[in-house]
DNA sequence: CGAAACCTTGAGAGCTCTCAATGTGAGTGG
DNA sequence: CCACTCACATTGAGAGCTCTCAAGGTTTCG
C-alpha cells in the first residue's frame, strides 16, 4: 500500500499487482548475497519468456520494462495472475514446472537467475530464505485481496480499484498513463474489453476521473474514486 | 494435488484450499525444531480464532476439525480465501495486524505458537525459514488457481472444481461428506448458495454425482465430473 | 497514407442474482 | 419416541449485470 517503486520510466512501467512489496525485498535480497550475480536479457514487447508447463529453471528480476504472468484455460479463457515492474522477482514455483506463462509488457529487460543456487543460498544463509518467504507472504496477501475483488466486487468496484492501485504503484499522483492495454485490465479483473471500457466512460461520466488524449491517460479524482470502491 | 492428509475424522475434516501441502510442511516444520511448543487450544464450531485488522501475535495449526478464513467487505460480502486441516498452518501475516478473519468450520483442536517465536527461530535456522517459504508458496500457487478459477469459469465449473478438490483432500475416493454449507460453498466461489444448490442439482441430473439421504453427501462419477471442468 | 490493432458504443442474449416459498434434517424438550 | 423448532437446502420466477456480437471510431506504426 505504502511500497514506493523507483520508476525510471513512468509512461512505460507497470504496476506491479501480485508482488506489492516484491521491489524493496527483491533489492535487498541480492544485495546481501553478493555470490548471486544474474544474467541480464531483454525481452521485446509481448515476447514470452517463459511457458506454462515448462522447467522452472530460472527465476527472474525485473530491471526496466514491465512484465505480466498469467494462466490460460484451453478454451482462450485467460486470468492475468500479476504484473511485475522493476525490482520484482517473478518465476519461482515449488514444483519443477511453471504453473503460468511469464510475457513482457513493454520491451524489457531483466536479470535471470539459477533456481538451484537461490535456492541454495536459502538453504545456507536464513537471511536470504527470510527475505524469500516475505516475499512470497506479501505476494499471498496481494492475491487473497485480489480473491476477494474477483468473487465479490462488481465491474465498476473492480475497475475503480484497478486504477487506485495502479495510480499508487505509479508515484500516487493521481495522473498517470496506464501501461497496458484493455484486454489486460479485462483479464486481470475478470471480465471483458467492453466491459471495462463501458466502465471507465460511466466513471468519468461520474466525475470520477478523466481522460486526456490518449486513452490510457487517466486523472482520477481519487475521493470519488474511493467512493466508487466503498470499503 | 497428490498431496495426502491424514484424516482422523473424514466425515469432520474439511479440505485445505489454501494450503494443498501444508500440513507436510507444516508436521516437518516443528519436528525440526523442538524448541517449538505451540499451547493447545480448542475452539467451538463457529467460533472466532482470530478478526481481521487484530494484531497477528499469534499463528496456528490445526490439529484437529477445520478452520476457515475470510475476508469482508464492510456490506457484508464474504470471500473465503481457505480451509485449514488438520496439519495445516494459518495465521502468518507480513504486516502487524491480520489481513483476515479465522473460524472453527467444526469444533477445532490448535496449538498456539508465539509468531516472534517463529521468526526468530527462522532468522536463525535456514532449514525453518525455507519451509515457511515453501509453505507460502504453495499457497500463493494454490491461490492463483483460485483466480483463475473465480475470474474466468462459469458456474458449473466452480463447483465442479470444487467438488475435485474437497474429494481429493478427503482421500479422493469420490464419496465423502462436505463438511462446510452451502454458504461456505458460494463464498468460497463467489456464488450463492441459490446458484451452489441449483448447480449441484444440475450436476445430479447430469449424472456427475449421486447425492445420498443428506445434503452433505455426494459421491462423484469423476469421468464425468471432469468433463464439466474441462481443462 | 494505409493497415492493423486498439478502444468505444449499441443492442440483445444469457448467466447468475434476488426475492420468495417450500422442503428437509438435526437437535430439543415433552 | 414423537412433535416442535430452527438452521440449512432446494426450487421457482423474474430482474439485473455482464457478456456476446456487431459496427464504428481512434491511435499507432510501417
Amino acid at each position: 500500500m505504502s511500497s514506493v517503486i523507483s520508476l525510471p520510466q513512468p509512461s512505460q512501467a507497470a504496476a506491479s499487482f501480485n508482488a506489492p512489496v516484491g521491489g524493496i525485498h527483491g533489492s535487498g535480497l541480492f544485495a546481501s548475497c553478493p555470490e548471486l550475480i544474474g544474467t541480464p536479457f531483454a525481452y521485446a514487447r509481448e515476447e514470452e519468456i517463459y511457458g506454462e508447463g515448462e522447467d522452472a529453471e530460472f527465476v527472474y528480476k525485473v530491471v526496466e520494462g514491465a512484465v505480466r504472468t498469467h494462466k490460460v484455460l484451453s478454451d482462450g479463457r485467460r486470468q492475468i495472475t500479476g504484473f511485475h515492474l522493476p525490482g520484482d522477482l517473478f518465476g519461482f514455483e515449488q514444483g519443477e514446472t511453471h504453473r503460468h506463462t511469464a510475457e513482457a509488457l513493454s520491451d524489457a529487460k531483466v536479470l535471470i537467475f539459477k533456481r538451484r543456487q537461490i535456492e541454495r543460498a536459502a538453504t545456507h544463509r536464513a537471511e536470504v530464505a527470510c527475505q524469500l518467504w516475505s516475499m512470497a507472504t506479501n505476494n499471498l496477501r496481494h492475491a487473497q485481496d485480489h480473491m476477494l475483488l474477483l468473487g465479490r466486487r462488481s465491474a465498476t468496484e473492480r475497475v475503480a480499484s484497478f486504477l487506485m492501485e495502479v495510480d499508487e504503484r505509479l508515484g500516487g499522483t493521481g495522473t498517470f498513463a496506464l501501461p497496458m492495454t484493455r484486454r489486460d485490465i479485462a483479464d486481470c479483473l475478470g471480465l471483458t474489453i467492453e466491459t471495462v471500457s463501458r466502465t471507465i466512460t460511466q466513471l468519468e461520466a461520474d466525475g470520477a476521473l478523466l481522460r486526456s488524449s490518449t486513452s490510457r491517460h487517466v486523472s482520477l479524482r481519487r475521493n470519488r474514486m474511493r467512493r466508487a470502491v466503498e470499503d
